[in-house]
DNA sequence: GTATTTATTGCAAATATTCGCAATAAATAC
DNA sequence: GTATTTATTGCGAATATTTGCAATAAATAC
């Protein structure tokens, strides 16, 4: 079974409708090498078949985010990135001076998980997480 | 010396010049007791004085961001929240099911930011992050 | 298969945020 | 103090995202 039938059977047996858009939105970030924007999306469908409105991509990405399907990144680009978690997790630091991204390895932030469910009962979601900061080289720019 | 001429001060050390403008955000920012979104700004400032762009509040709160002086949320309000540092460090939990926001102790991300320095010289912003999860309480509905 | 219920879509409008560019004004040198 | 330099502002337009509401269609019961 794909990793689309998944997330699709799964969504019908919490009580969603399954709809051809979301089952092609749905596609479209599921086989997206990369993260990937509402508009991306919205464009890769256009090219198939007859468009889907722009409304509900952004409706099913944030779906897809809140039933736990999908990461929702603001990596500093002016828009929104999504995707599945059909690639292996991994942590985005981005620079907010250069705004430079650099992908870290997600055992550094698995203590965090387990202490913050341990201390508050939270699941939080850390397998594609932004972490905003100063990189190495801007780091030496900062200084006087 | 106040938290606000501090931040004024480090400004022009590097290099920006000081509005008015830029000098009332500042104000009204490191004032505002709760996080801040930019629309609140502007509104809080027309009360005072003739109107201030809302661009220019978004600029001036961008330079802050992007200097270390205020930290950036998106606590899923619809819109981002901005705030100095002078209130004491905490992370917020916020529940992508309910939306709620738990407040954290900063300890418990310590660890984090010590190896992310440590494995990847990059200094991260994690005075007032937010972490999104599912909290206690609707961690229970999602189990069928 | 048809009828019923109601979640989902498309559309257009509202809101949030960014950007290009000419006019303004802060900092600096004099 | 004035002149010079150029970062910053205000404006309007562009872009990103959300929302209200009537029309459509998925799931369910028959």
């Amino acid at each position: 079974m794909t990793h689309c039938h998944t997330i699709i059977t799964e969504l019908r047996e919490r009580g969603y409708r399954i709809t051809p858009q979301r089952e092609m939105i749905i596609h479209a970030i599921a086989h997206s090498p990369h993260h990937i924007t509402a508009e991306e999306i919205s464009d890769k469908l256009q090219e198939h078949t007859n468009a889907i409105n722009i409304a509900t991509v952004y409706r099913t990405l944030d779906l897809l985010w809140q039933e736990g399907f999908a990461c929702r990144n603001d990596l500093s680009e002016g828009k929104v990135v999504y995707a599945t978690f059909n690639h292996g997790p991994h942590i985005h630091l981005v620079c907010r001076k250069c705004t430079q991204v650099i992908d870290a390895d997600i055992e550094i932030i698995q203590p965090l998980r387990e202490n913050l469910y341990r201390h508050y009962h939270f699941l939080p979601d850390l397998d594609h997480i932004s972490i905003f900061g100063i990189c190495d080289r801007c780091k030496e720019m900062v200084s006087p």
